[in-house]
DNA sequence: TTATAAAACTTTAAGCTTGAAATAATTTCT
DNA sequence: AGAAATTATTTCAAGCTTAAAGTTTTATAA
């Protein structure tokens, strides 16, 4: 996934540009899964979650979560499990329905994940520094384009 | 790491960047997962470490893959193991330095390989499809020189 | 030479991830 | 109402991933 095209032709532009991305945003990824570590002893997805949290005070149900994050369900689970444990985050059982739980941030979690965001968005400038505000809206909107045509789809 | 930027502010079309970025690759990532597992029975990681051997038909060091694939020795570790065991791959002891072996792609590896890497390949033009060739040649050069940046520092 | 350090790998523990199967609750259909 | 389908979630097995610790081999240096 991580190697170039095996041969010249066409259609090797875009295989190129997938390499690419995937390369950078792994290299990125794993620059700011690092720092968490680090500097917050949390992982990216505990962040991710606690950042889609962090948006909506009154909570979301897991299949909200999952389809959110782009991840399964089962793996929504596990991790909400974690960060029940850790005190960041409850899952309240709902009276209209038995099957659903709200997962919510806690104080503590919502004063912690705070904390966390501004570090990370400061990474996040540093690592992507040579990328111009203007030129970062308008990679921005290319990349927002060519990924409604397909994904989603049924 | 999915969601958007908490507050508005300087630095956040950075950030709104690095979000694009992360939910384009974790999507066309998923997809092409998705389809290797379907149609060849296979996984990414696999198929990265086929396709990093598929140029070097003298084979590579263990190191050598964790350093091009981006990611830890372990990790290579396991995944070559289960190549083996599937006699896509072999690891030589070397004469010069025992603690070190050549890994290369078997014969069938590496018509295996050439097999999926087509599909791939077709996929990754769909997946793509709605950028240009000429926008996929921009994109690509943009993400080159803003890696080259940072990335291998100290 | 022989201790010491460095290098190349592997192993391990913990956590992430998926897809599929299992549970439980709600809705829909007849 | 009762059966059947749907929905929300959890559990499970297998595999991926990392960092850290351990092993073996090679290089360095006193």
């Amino acid at each position: 996934m991580v190697a170039g095209p095996t041969s010249a032709g066409p259609g090797k532009d875009r295989l190129r540009l997938w390499i690419r991305l995937l390369r950078a945003s792994r290299t990125i990824e794993a620059e700011l899964r690092e720092r968490l570590k680090k500097e917050f002893d949390t992982t990216l997805p505990r962040f991710d979650v606690m950042a889609a949290l962090y948006r909506v005070p009154e909570g979301m149900l897991m299949s909200d979560l999952s389809r959110f994050l782009l991840v399964s369900n089962g793996n929504v689970t596990g991790i909400v499990d974690r960060l029940v444990s850790e005190g960041l985050v409850t899952r309240a059982r709902r009276n209209g329905d038995r099957r659903t739980s709200m997962v919510r941030l806690t104080e503590d979690g919502s004063k912690s994940f705070a904390a966390i965001a501004a570090a990370h968005e400061g990474w996040v400038g540093e690592l992507l520094g040579t990328v111009s505000e203007d030129e970062a809206r308008r990679l921005t909107g290319m990349l927002k384009s060519f990924r409604s045509n397909w994904e989603g789809r049924e």
